[in-house]
DNA sequence: TATGAATGAGGATTCATTCAT
DNA sequence: CATGAATGAATCCTCATTCAT
């Protein structure tokens, strides 16, 4: 995989994509398609190219390698893996005590949900590679932590100090909110792709319901 | 991938691992510790040939294909990934109103933690594989509903019943569980792989009492 | 084998054939002899590669297969099989009463016998692979039987009708006029494909001599 | 293929065939009916082994190499492919002036009709192996020389003497006498080898009568 | 004597990548 | 820029043969 700093590559990346010509659009269609259907190791140059109409050749001209490929297919996504609602926007909010967490939560999970069904393909993509391919892996990792993670962890101390949120280790608490939304992001979008949910605000009230309040049933509720 | 029903081939397989040579079980290892390293697409048999100290022909002497290798692999660990605590002992405690939901979430979490931690590297492949290959996945899919997800189903209809659990559909607390749990089997065992739980007691009843309880603080506990 | 209807292939082969670049014709001309001098399941690509001074991917870019190499060696002369003399020239001729048997014979001699010496490898290829290779014996028996046989049996018609030919049923004079003719070919460009005949014209007439009148010597003839 | 001069192996073969255990005749028998099937070239000794129900080294053990396990099948088949009339007896009768030409032939029809009938994988896999394989057929050709061919021309050479025959080089007749003879086994127990013969003994009748006096309808015949 | 596990050279085929046009 | 023919290393797999038991 690139040996360059990832972010560096994403900023050439993001600086390039404003000359992307046609056949780069279609090429770049045509691997998410493949890619996500049958994971980047058992996809071809050679089908990528026929799938997007082009020549062999065409690919390399524009990409280089295979891998540069992969990449340029998955940068974008990530870079807009952070949620629309940006760290100054956010913190802003926040500070205004508009939301509770649960508000906060119903607000991520509807625009994330949102933002992955928008790129199904490439979602599928990242996940299968993340796990496939350790290299990958370790160059998006710290992406993904400086970026995704250590919000999240700000937002829940904040609730935290708002009395919203059990004592336990922030820490704790940010994994365990990782493992819930991502693994109902895996399930529902990589795993069970092919099925659709019927009714989507209530799916995400049980998804609130429980992260918020668990699967015990209260006597006061009763 | 193979075309016989999946359960047959298990069988298979039990009976004729008895004869398991030394040169196989080298085999077995190598792959094993390659396939989790860098996923089944990106390992060669000649790799596994010289990580095991074999001949190539000999992985094709005893398993006829790569695939092969691979269900002789994961067959076996999928066939104990039924919880220890099978059918009949399950439903005999439970019928004694011996435990309650938070003791069966306890007893099945250190029961399948210290299976997967006996079984990491497994784990890693089935994981990764049942993600990358459509087509194991449609295989190995039938066989988790069948064993696994209806006996959960079953277990969480009881608790239901005694009201113990939340009044919302089972199918959906069942599919909040599974989210739950295997994102946390994930997340530890092959995304974190690396890194080691301290003290595991404390991670499970933290994981218990999220899955219980949620994250909100109540103000009958401060 | 290929599974399509042979004269499909065939047509598709023909059109294709306009583009034969350069190391194609290199391909073709090593396969020709290396699979004529040691038969095709004897022959590997690499070599095959080696003899035409290409590398052995080129051998698959451009042939798919090791089979469809073969076909593609094949079908051309196969075709090319059917006397020149076709069809409709060939009734215009005779109804003419141009012609009597053994002249008709004499112009089949002549001209099989020189296609055949110009291609000799590929018949000897043809011949060597339907003995050994069922699948392409019973792929291109219809076509022979289509094209050949009932061309023969036609002309076999005309002149048993003329008071030519002997009293006996036209299938058993036609197999007995293949089975020498080919017996002929087949031993003198086949199993003695090393020596050469010195008259050949002496050679025709004998031929000629033996089909029409046999081997008993006729008192009338001393 | 063998180095040493056929006859010697051959004479081995005659000696060691008394000693033919068990385990060696199921191995002759399942090779034979392979090697007819699909080829030498296509036969794998590990399905030879499978078709015997032996293990793969005891072929080894007894025939040293897959080679001369197919000469351990042909020699036998070849050594009696001498007409069982042979020479001595031969001479004997036809110096009796019992036989006519016409009448050598119809016993030698019969008597190797009825041998190859008998022997018809073997003779599959002789003719098969003589065009596919050329050290083998270097190997036998002096054999069929020296056995067949000269005792043939020795023979057509008396008729000749006698009148019965044309006059034209012995040899030439002779090459004719095989080049039908030949095609016509290799046709009827090869190619034709699914289809049976409704009368043998018209067929034969019709061979003898083309091959004495051709297919010119003569008019002291109407 | 018979076995069958083990071998490793060799086979067909795939594929990312290069480069002349 | 785009092409696609050419490459050759690498891949999965087959098979005749060997040898310890």
């Amino acid at each position: 995989m690139s040996k360059d700093n990832l972010l560096d590559v994403l900023i050439a990346q993001t600086n390039l994509s404003k000359k992307q010509t046609d056949k780069q659009q279609k090429i770049v269609t045509a691997a998410i398609s493949l890619f996500a259907e049958r994971g980047y190791a058992n996809t071809s140059t050679s089908e990528i190219a026929k799938g997007a109409g082009v020549a062999e050749g065409t690919i390399f001209r524009h990409y280089g390698t295979k891998d540069n490929l992969l990449l340029s297919v998955i940068l974008p996504f990530i870079k807009d893996s952070i949620p629309a609602m940006a760290e100054d926007v956010f913190n802003e909010i926040m500070s205004q005590n508009i939301l509770c967490f649960e508000d906060f939560l119903r607000a991520l999970l509807k625009n994330r949900i949102h933002f992955i069904n928008e790129n199904r393909e490439i979602f599928q993509i990242v996940v299968k590679e993340i796990l496939y391919n350790e290299e990958l892996r370790k160059e998006l990792q710290p992406y993904f932590i400086e970026n995704i993670v250590q919000r999240i962890t700000k937002v829940i101390n904040i609730y935290k100090e708002r009395g919203e949120l059990i004592d336990i280790p922030s820490n704790t608490i940010q994994r365990m909110f990782f493992t819930f939304i991502g693994g109902y992001f895996v399930s529902r979008f990589v795993l069970l792709a092919d099925s659709s949910v019927a009714d989507e605000d209530a799916e995400i009230e049980n998804i609130i319901r429980i992260m918020m309040d668990g699967i015990r049933k209260r006597s006061q509720e009763m």
